[in-house]
DNA sequence: TTCAGTGCAAACCGTTTGCACTGGG
DNA sequence: CCCAGTGCAAACGGTTTGCACTGAA
């Protein structure tokens, strides 16, 4: 719940059993599922792992090509935009709004 | 091409044999990568699986939590969003624009 | 005694790949 | 004759699940 840094399922399980705490990646898999299905982390599907992050307020996210790290962006969230769509007879739930391409350390290494 | 309906490979597989053509499933996956690649379809990194849409003008989706379909929504496109992240230090390539909730007909249906 | 939570391994599913083949240039 | 493109089946990687077990209530 501490983490910034958007793991994945498996980043998450390496980290606990190096603090040597004994789970398994099914429990992990489990435990995040259950988290995500009360609200309590939020699911980012990025390709090729699922994301996750123990910040629900809705906020956006930039996806580095090279590097793949995830990061929190500090724009703020435009629920405007939701209320455009319901206008044309949906019914919105949430939106992700998330940016790609090269982060400022992947930037300059290229 | 001519879909409007973005559809994942394996539907394409689908409606491709139903057409008669004689296509394997493996066949379709790498037409679609190398058309992504040349920047010929867009992909959409959805769960469970990927679409793809032959429109490759930037524009926003609207996901169904019900129905899992996806729609093209009439929103302008906003490039001043990339420039914003840019300024943060960034390489924008692209952002990605995704509304979740009900479509209009599983919104009636609930 | 019960049963929610766990570990383990197998299954699952979307996707990719190795390999042999083939047909057009 | 060559090789880009294909089919097939196996492999792959992230995720889920069946089942047996365990330990707290």
């Amino acid at each position: 719940m501490g983490r910034r840094d958007h793991p994945t399922a498996e980043e998450l399980y390496l980290s606990l059993r190096e603090k040597g705490e004994e789970i398994s990646l099914a429990t992990v898999y489990r435990s995040l599922r259950s988290l995500a299905e009360e609200g309590r982390v939020a699911t980012l599907p990025l390709s090729p792992a699922d994301r996750f992050d123990p910040e629900t307020h809705p906020h956006y996210h930039f996806h580095c090509l090279h590097c793949h790290r995830v990061f929190d962006l500090d724009l703020p969230y435009k629920p405007e935009l939701d209320q455009t769509i319901e206008a044309l007879g949906f019914s919105v739930h949430h939106h992700t709004l998330v940016f790609h391409g090269l982060c400022p350390a992947c930037k300059k290494e290229v």
